[in-house]
DNA sequence: CAAACATATGAATAATTGTTCATATGATAA
DNA sequence: TTATCATATGAACAATTATTCATATGTTTG
């Protein structure tokens, strides 16, 4: 009479158990699901979008960035860390200023698809 | 003598004026700009991914996704909730049950390309 | 009808986070 | 070196948010 109730739900037992089953098989290690989380929470704020919608079009130093989104050096220098941080821009430094790029082509893709997913439903 | 200061940054007024126009021409409206950051948000949270990855291999109900993630049906249904509000999933009710499942395939290529970027870097 | 089941939801709490302000770092010019 | 410019960063505050708890809604069964 061991493993009692541990499936009990929704009378759906052994549906339960299958899913179950491939759910610990399919289901990505915690550290991935979590870098997951962490990566789309780094596309999850307007100030961070706007800054790559401008490294669309081109190479920006920080001053650059701030005055085209009308924000302080400061908002727009503690985002472009997150951002660097993981790995969507990249940094180069000319003299005093500092310029920021895209880091790769996975962030024109991903915000590609959110663009088509938020424009598909009325 | 208008305009005075208005655009002396980094010492590049003429390279500053033209990406000031191109921003201003190629950036969505901010009301797109928030709905994406709201749609990302979505996806920023590893319980909601979590649900998402199950959603890929079946129609579940809350109950057994409750079970199959180890957490309480509340807190399931506060992020199916949000889930179906940004129509990343859609339900449908069979008896006492309600099936949840993916609502379209943006999902599946979003959380793909972000897999992709989170693997390409060790 | 009442009881039981599956899900939804409002309020409260704890944790996370974006911006501001002040200041530090690092590079160039005088 | 000293002053200035461009950027980075730590602390603090306000705002957002994920979970829990209690309870409400809606469905089926007896």
């Amino acid at each position: 009479m061991a493993e009692v109730k541990k499936l009990e739900c929704c009378d759906t037992v052994e549906v339960h158990d299958h899913l179950l089953k491939i759910v610990n098989e399919k289901m990505p290690p915690e550290t991935e699901l979590y870098d997951l989380a962490e990566l789309f929470k780094v596309f999850g704020d307007s100030t961070r979008i706007r800054i790559l919608f401008v490294l669309f079009e081109a190479e920006v130093c920080v001053c650059d960035l701030a005055e085209a989104l009308n924000m302080t050096q400061s908002a727009i220098s503690h985002q472009l860390k997150i951002l660097k941080q993981n790995k969507l821009v990249k940094s180069r430094r000319e003299g005093k200023s500092i310029f920021y790029s895209l880091a790769d082509n996975h962030v024109r893709t991903i915000i590609a698809q959110g663009c088509e997913h938020i424009e598909e439903d009325d």
